[in-house]
DNA sequence: AGGGTTTCCGGGAAAGTGT
DNA sequence: ACACTTTCCCGGAAACCCT
């Protein structure tokens, strides 16, 4: 609690003042002392809530930030002091945080509707807070962008600043702090991409770095945990990617179908590779087939996929090469490639000659999924009859079958 | 063409100028003449394209005044002249109107967007206008409201305003004109009832008038008409309703089901009757009943309509009747009067003991024939043989015939 | 509690912009 | 021509407001 570490300041500064034996020590003792109170004040300004990382413009938000040596520091102030809250491009944010926070903002890149806020010190709770609701970006002023960067890959930030005199020293002092990178955007459609950017950039910066530098390429290993732990969190489940899934993924994204699961394992994967490459013979790139997955379970396969009955990430050549030395009627799930947020139903006809072939039904999208649910449209299907490995459908399904064929127009 | 009218005005002047042989009248005179040129000049400030009269809030729209004697007098105007636009109440037109547009507008009930125009002539065409695109009322001001009255029956308009300088005779001169009344709304929601007003006030009102009063109750014969032309234009058809329709909607308007044809002609049918009171036993009134109707025609049975194959405004009760009187398989088609926008099949059924029975299919929506259209839907209905009175189906609708089963999801 | 009124905002459609 | 980006705006859902 760094409310602690004042006190120590305030102490020592009472033992210096008391030492005057050694009269020519003292100024410097002094400013020192300063110099750590005012950087221990400074780091005591903290977002508390973060605003959205992917930002809408004309679209409210809410922030909160919190001045943790406020309710010490500020204790009779005369008026309340106002926080505001501004919009700034990487650029901006990176010359601030080589001044080491010193400088002030010259001009935002974006208008803030409702951008200044009362620093309040609650009395019951005893904390020190500026809270931002009905904020509001405006518009976005866009900065020059090279090559092949897109508007969802420039990443920016909310600067909350407010000038504060502190109680009983009377010094005055500007807090400053950013919030973490922001990817704005205009419309919905501009949603998966900046996703993606702030995915990566979340999982992939270091703690301590120039605002708001990433690696380009990163492990695969990592790459596997983030997308993961994206997955349980976006999903809502405790059952996560298998090494299976792993290597179907890594197959994809490195367009490499040849290659064994150890050789994938010391790999680096890229943000290219990531999101900004079009998956050969598709129209949309990795992550944003991955983010149309995380959505269709998300929404209407939440529990079948908890309970395990969906192989998805898995293709179809081999899923073909299962099935077909399964018998008859043996199905499985899987996330389609071709389009997004879909899943389809793979299975077995065998003929008396002991022949088979493998067929796939047209997926079903999140649409499809929210007028009959999954469970009924595979008791709905004759043909299908043993879930891989060989669990009889009922007793797989029978739990998420939900309606007989009627109602619903 | 007014402009003549100058011409003749500067001839007088001239004449009045010449004939200074009779001093002691010429002021008068000359006062006399400016004051009839004033006059002039400002009815010559016209809106030309007026604003819509359901008027959206955060919607953008367009207008354009026009200031006939702008080529004439404003010549060279040093610098443009602005026209404004300002969104007035119903009593500040009132009270604009009793001062003969002398007053000026001390402040708007609403704020409007751009709201400022250069007059310009246009040198080519010879017209001097003020063009409005790209206007948009931000928010309206609601007036206070009595009783029962809804936000959808206020009226306001917009007050188009410029100064301009004459240039021969140097005078300057405050021109103002009003649009049409207004309905301001601020959600789809509320577009039904604001065509109503509109509706209302556009037929029924006086042409000279204190703005914006209208009469609260109308000759039903007039109602009809309105209903009528009303009709016509929204559905974009030649064919208008005819006499059996004015006697099933009067019966619906006036919920009298006991009247003659004749009885209803003399009648008045108030406000209240019109776009007020709910009809007994549904949910709306009778104009979001016919309004159903109109957007449902419009969009969907247009061509059915224009060939006279829906009877359409009838009853239940009295398709009924006429029915049970035709052999098996008879139909007819009207507007659902349960549902808005719905049209419905009503056949009969006759046994072979000549027993008759009417049956009426659930009603089809705009969302439903836009699925599958009438045509095709009468067709898929095996039971239906005749279009009443006596037309096969096929040779009755065959020309609407679509698709054959298939396609589609 | 319920209807009237307004705000919020997702997403389709179309316009604008750069290449 | 085409893809990326933004604007426009409909209409569902929810909040707000007034009884």
């Amino acid at each position: 609690r760094c409310e602690n570490l004042v006190e120590v300041y305030f102490q020592l500064q009472k033992q210096v003042m008391a030492m005057s034996t050694e009269p020519e020590l003292l100024p410097r003792l002094l400013e020192r002392l300063n110099e750590v109170l005012s950087s221990l004040v400074k780091s005591s300004f903290l977002v508390e809530k973060q605003p959205p990382q992917v930002l809408k413009t004309q679209t409210k938000f809410q922030a909160n930030v919190r001045f943790l040596l406020g309710p010490r520091l500020l204790k009779a102030a005369p008026k309340p002091y106002v926080v505001r809250a501004d919009m700034v491009t990487e650029k901006q944010a990176r010359e601030l945080e080589l001044s080491n926070y010193n400088n002030t903002l010259s001009e935002s890149t974006g208008e803030i509707v409702h951008n200044t806020v009362a620093l309040e010190t609650n009395p019951t709770s005893g904390t020190c807070c500026a809270n931002f609701k009905n904020v509001l970006l405006k518009k976005i002023k866009r900065c020059e962008r090279k090559g092949s960067e897109s508007v969802t890959e420039e990443k920016c930030a909310v600067l909350f600043s407010t000038n504060v005199t502190l109680t009983p020293s009377n010094v005055s002092i500007h807090l400053q702090v950013l919030s973490l990178p922001i990817v704005v955007i205009v419309h919905g459609n501009q949603d998966n991409n900046a996703k993606a950017t702030v995915l990566w950039d979340n999982a992939f910066s270091d703690i301590e770095r120039v605002p708001f530098v990433v690696a380009d390429r990163v492990p695969w290993d990592k790459m596997c945990d983030t997308l993961n732990l994206k997955f349980m969190a976006e999903v809502q489940t405790t059952k996560g990617l298998l090494k299976e899934h792993y290597f179907f993924l890594a197959q994809k994204i490195f367009n490499d179908h040849s290659a064994s699961p150890e050789d994938f394992q010391g790999r680096q994967v890229s943000w290219a590779q990531f999101n900004k490459e079009i998956l050969p013979g598709r129209g949309f790139t990795f992550w944003q087939w991955f983010d149309g997955v995380l959505d269709l379970t998300k929404r209407c396969l939440k529990s079948y996929w908890s309970d395990r009955l969906i192989m998805g990430f898995i293709s179809k050549q081999y899923v073909c090469k299962l099935l077909s030395m399964e018998p008859d009627g043996t199905f499985l799930l899987r996330f389609s490639d071709s389009e997004i947020g879909g899943v389809t139903i793979a299975y077995v006809i065998r003929g008396k000659d002991g022949s088979s072939q493998v067929e796939n039904i047209q997926p079903f999208s999140a649409k499809d999924l929210s007028i009959r649910c999954l469970g009924d449209r595979i008791r709905d299907l004759g043909q299908l009859r043993n879930l891989y490995p060989n669990i009889p459908k009922d007793q797989a399904f029978g739990s998420h079958y939900n309606s007989e064929w009627g109602g619903l127009g």
